[in-house]
RNA sequence: UCCCCAGUAGCUCAGCUGGUUAGAGCGGGUGACUGUUAAUCACUAGGUCCGCGGUUCGAGUCCGUGCUGGGGAGCCA
């Protein structure tokens, strides 16, 4: 028995009058005493779902077609048919509907087709799938992903799977989670009474990686163009809405390029994700806009065309002190830009994409590069009206004499470093890479607010559920 | 971590300056009606007003405290 998408099912395939067999869950029905029922089934292929005709001579119309609830699991044959109603263009006129899975009990089942809080759907983040809003933005998520692959993989990058585990301490990144199977209760302790990982699963401290960028360092020396994907752990207590204890971060890194290089990168990557969902997910699109974010069509689309304004950090200092505007924070320089700041610069003054550039050493990390007086590094920051930061990069630090003499003036211990530093002692070149938080990308995309609605468990400080 | 705000039916919410028996819509059940579109109409069931303590003749309402959730800030992606 093959199985038809009810996405291909909307369109009108395989072909009109054909016996097709669809699955997937009820979001609702109606019952006409005239002779029949709608259930509308939905199965996650598109936004639609599926109008199934039942007739009340299926032979288990009264003892069970009529008790559907949302929810339901079933299983529908039948005759695929122009619709006799607006709303749809086809329809399914059933000859047999098997239910698969009851609701056990209705009256609890909490989606409803209405209207529901994202707080509340976060309580049962293993059901909210099943709304519009959660399959809408699966389908996004999925397309996005999908789109940054191929972005990269067109151009000739490799995907590099950098490792999950990770010994580093000290990327600079935030606080990390440790990874042990130690007794917690009684760990074995050193002579000094500190406890000794030497003992651990792998005789030494490790992490769940913050950054997968050192790492992919060293194979981008070597295949040029590369790029991570995948889940990325921060330990820091972050109560946003911008915020994940476990996100996904993308990652490219290039070799034989700099700073201008990298923005060249960072502006056609976005554009090709954007434009990509917008060909490819209209209908998902159109329910952002009409319920989530009303602007949320226009904006990607006029990203899409926009051109990106490059400045310099100074500059952008400039601009913000002669601007008249009231800050809560002072704009100046030595210090890092304010969300309010990055607002201004992007949603009042250009009203466009801004690519901030070189910014004051103090504030960045040892790995950018040192401009030749010293007093900034080549760090970049892409910032998008409606959210901020969206992407942060650099130009990393190719000369192995520079880049030894700001480890030790932050007191960084080389001997931990000495692989990171072998890339500057072996066959060093220019190279640039940025790193892009992908939920933080799917909320700009979908005008959800909360970066816990875009990813399907969300893990944040005190909650680990499902 | 800091600053604000909120917690009333399965869900979304109303409930006035404290005053009889706490309401509506949706969802559930029953029935009517209809090629229906989150159908419509009628009836019906459904409540530890977040917990604890206090003020008061009287607390969903006021005060204290705890818990939970949300928004903002910082850290950052």
């Amino acid at each position: 028995m093959s199985i038809t998408r009810i996405k291909d099912a909307l369109a009108g395939k395989p072909t009109i009058g054909a016996e097709i067999t669809i699955q997937g869950w009820v979001r609702t029905r109606r019952d006409s005493k005239a002779g029949f029922s709608f259930i509308n089934v939905h199965d996650g292929s598109c936004f639609d779902a599926l109008q199934v005709v039942a007739p009340a001579d299926l032979e288990n119309y009264e003892t069970e077609v009529k008790k559907l609830t949302s929810g339901c699991a079933v299983n529908c044959t039948g005759t695929l048919v122009e619709s006799g109603g607006r709303g749809q263009n086809f329809e399914i006129q059933a000859d047999k509907i098997d239910i698969v899975g009851w609701v056990e009990d209705p009256d609890t089942y909490p989606i409803q087709p209405k209207a529901h809080s994202f707080e509340f759907l976060r309580e049962v983040a293993h059901l909210r799938p099943r709304t519009n809003t959660f399959g809408a933005i699966t389908r996004v998520r999925h397309v996005a992903a999908q789109a940054i692959h191929r972005f990269f993989h067109e151009r000739g990058y490799y995907w590099i799977n950098t490792p999950i585990i990770t010994a580093s301490d000290a990327e600079g990144a935030g606080d990390m989670f440790r990874v042990s199977t130690l007794d917690m209760v009684n760990p074995p302790l050193k002579d000094n009474g500190q406890v000794d990982f030497g003992e651990d699963f792998f005789g030494r401290e490790t992490f769940l990686t913050v950054s997968g960028q050192l790492n992919v360092e060293g194979y981008c020396l070597a295949m040029s163009k590369v790029y991570t994907f995948g889940p990325t752990f921060r330990a820091e207590n972050s109560n946003t809405s911008r915020h994940l204890a476990e996100f996904w971060m993308v990652e490219p890194e290039i070799a034989f390029t700099d700073l201008d290089g990298l923005a060249d990168v960072a502006e056609d990557f976005l554009k090709y994700v954007f434009k990509t969902v917008l060909d490819e997910c209209p209908d998902d699109m159109a329910f952002f806009e009409k319920r989530i974010e009303p602007d949320a069509l226009k904006r990607l689309e006029k990203f899409v065309e926009a051109e990106f304004v490059r400045l310099d950090y100074e500059e952008a200092i400039r601009i913000l002190s002669e601007s008249g505007q009231k800050f809560e924070f002072p704009a100046e320089w030595g210090l890092d830009l304010q969300t309010e700041h990055e607002r201004y610069l992007t949603e009042t003054h250009f009203k466009a994409p801004v690519v901030v550039m070189n910014y004051p050493t103090e504030i960045k990390a040892f790995y950018m590069r040192l401009s030749d007086d010293g007093r900034t590094v080549a760090a970049l920051d892409v910032l998008a009206p409606g959210i901020g930061e969206i992407i942060g990069g650099s130009q990393r630090e190719e000369r192995l004499d520079v880049i030894e003499r700001r480890m030790d003036d932050l007191e960084l211990d080389k001997e931990h470093y000495s692989w990171y530093l072998d890339l500057r002692r072996y066959g060093t070149v220019p190279h640039a890479g940025f790193g892009l938080g992908f939920e933080r990308l799917i909320n700009y995309i979908t005008g959800m607010t909360n970066i816990r609605d875009v990813i399907p468990y969300p893990r944040v400080p005190g909650k680990a559920d499902f």
